[in-house]
DNA sequence: GAATATATTTCAGCACACTTAACTAAAAAG
DNA sequence: CTTTTTAGTTAAGTGTGCTGAAATATATTC
């Protein structure tokens, strides 16, 4: 029971500074690239979920397909994104990152894990060792769980 | 050297997926509470850090004076924000989370937690064992960091 | 093949975040 | 005590995200 306790603390002191170092950090990049965190949500989404239609746009953003195509051609006219026909329904479009998409989010994370980086550059071997250890299953756990929705 | 990059790439991986969720768990469900994001970031901050002034909201978030007083109104009028005359300074505002606004931050920080807890409910009992132990260096080594600066 | 459904775009209009500029009031500096 | 700096508010105007409605083009259904 204890042992519960002291791990749901746990989860919630670290996401808690997690999330909000994160959080912070995108919001900044974002403005710094001049485009808004709806525009860079839309780019964010692309690279972790892979190639897709506008309609998937407009429901994973909960937003209406106006407002998905209107913020998907900004994002097209500033060479962030491709968008095809796709071959096997011409009523529907394609959205993939464009290189220079790809390059803008990887600089994203880029910046982001550098504090990550710093964080465990000050731990000991050993616990370098654990940190690896953990977000590993931890990863691997999540992965598995997104695989089977 | 392969020690290095494998840690690297084990960051990199659990931080793509983590900030995913994370912040389209809090984008969902800021929109759910009919707040905005920019009027949500301030609660968030003020949770994480504690009550503050108006220059300081205007200073974290890279916003105008102007700004930060129209947003903190909103919030001031919908009841999540107090907003006290600082007794040490007559001009400045003291803004702390009312009640109802810290319960909103904690009923958010649940519905983010009960992911994690999901995915941490199918470990085997030695797995949840090292990602506490990890987590916990983790969260004292950014709480140091914090700290410092 | 005609009727209906689906994927997307375009347009008009509203709401909101943001900025600059002008203003008030209190503190600090001289 | 006057001047200047600092903290915050208010107002007018801009840009953007969003929605609903109308339009287009392709796919499906009967």
């Amino acid at each position: 029971m204890t042992n519960a306790i002291l791990f749901s603390q746990t989860l919630r002191a670290w996401m808690d500074i997690f999330m909000h170092r994160s959080m912070r950090g995108w919001n900044h990049f974002a403005k710094s690239t001049g485009l808004s965190m709806p525009q860079f949500s839309i780019l964010m989404q692309l690279h972790h979920k892979g190639p897709c239609g506008m309609s998937e746009v407009s429901n994973r953003f909960d937003i209406s397909a106006a407002a998905a195509s209107q913020l998907v051609e900004k994002l097209v006219q500033a060479g962030y994104l491709d968008r095809a026909e796709d071959p096997t329904d011409r009523r529907a479009k394609l959205l993939t990152l464009s290189a220079k998409g790809e390059k803008l989010i990887q600089q994203g994370t880029e910046e982001r894990y550098r504090w990550m980086d710093d964080l465990t550059s000050k731990l000991s071997a050993e616990e370098q060792k654990k940190v690896v250890e953990a977000l590993n299953i931890l990863t691997k756990a999540a992965q598995t769980m997104d695989a089977k929705k």
